[in-house]
DNA sequence: ACCACCTCCTGATCGC
DNA sequence: TGCGATCAGGAGGTGG
């Protein structure tokens, strides 16, 4: 589910159990997680404490004694706090023994992947070596989106690369061209400046929105710990196909672009 | 270099 | 009701 304003949630509530608590066993249920070599991830986990819990964009970064451990929840990746006599359920893949509960990771696709990088690697090594510009954290200005988007590419693939824009997905990129009144499948290097101003403004509205409405829950998921969101009452074309647009009343559009679903108001965002 | 497609997985939903 | 096809909020990789 989680885009940066979800991972965001989630971080927020992690934030609240977990500062000081210190990691005693690990188990891990389900190799694939661990991107990074698991026996060193494994060996040098234990003892560490959680020091700070940040985020950038999609990832949750949590800073330990000597390492950062970098979450990437993907489709369908879960943290839960449990009592550590709770039964280990299925798609619980990695369990995390703290002194007085259990931090686990449940995830049913199993897409989800998690790095344990040295503390002084943390933006020069894998996953965050060339991640894009958070736009909460930073700010995005024309320029360097120019630069970025002054290629053939449509620009809803573009605001889904996440080493151009790190945060954005599949959701918040309709809403955001919705709202810019650009078409998802105008190239980059025929946007305007007033287009690259509009995704600018738009983005940084529509994800501090969402934020603080706590995500977006679309399709009946479980919560996740924190995460039950409020945004999806905003949306105003993502899932929205077959219903009337809120600004011209046409009928939304659903399409594909790139292989992902894409919904727009044909009237709108016109021109691609 | 680019883009359409495949892959990692599981489960819910859709169409017949 | 059953069963296969399709789809899902992500992203890396392949091959033409």
């Amino acid at each position: 589910m989680p885009e940066l304003p979800e991972v965001e949630t989630v971080r927020r509530t992690l934030e609240k159990s977990l500062l000081k608590k210190k990691i005693n066993k690990i188990k891990v249920l389900y190799d694939g997680i661990i991107a990074t070599n698991k026996k060193d991830f494994e060996k040098n986990i234990i003892n560490q404490e959680f020091i700070n819990i940040t985020r950038y964009g999609k990832f949750i970064i949590f800073e330990l004694t000597d390492f950062y451990l970098v979450s990437h929840l993907r489709m369908e990746g879960k943290f839960f706090i449990k009592k550590e006599s709770d039964p280990i359920i299925k798609h619980e893949h990695i369990i995390f023994y703290l002194d007085d509960f259990t931090l686990r990771y449940h995830d049913t696709r199993k897409f989800g992947k998690m790095y344990l990088v040295k503390k002084d690697r943390l933006y020069l090594d894998t996953p965050l070596a060339n991640i894009g510009i958070d736009p909460i954290i930073k700010e995005l200005d024309t320029k360097y989106l120019k630069e970025k988007f002054n290629n053939s590419k449509h620009i809803k693939t573009l605001l889904l690369d996440q080493n151009i824009i790190s945060g954005i997905g599949n959701i918040y990129a309709d809403e955001i061209l919705f709202s810019s009144q650009i078409n998802p499948n105008k190239k980059g290097n025929k946007l305007s400046d007033n287009d690259i101003n509009n995704i600018i403004k738009y983005t940084k509205e529509i994800l501090n929105k969402a934020i603080k409405e706590k995500g977006t829950t679309i399709r009946s998921y479980t919560s996740s710990l924190g995460v039950y969101g409020n945004y999806q009452k905003y949306l105003k074309v993502h899932t929205k196909e077959g219903n009337p647009c809120p600004i011209c009343g046409s009928i939304i559009i659903k399409t594909k672009v790139n292989g992902r679903g894409t919904y727009y108001c044909p009237n709108c965002q016109k021109g691609d």
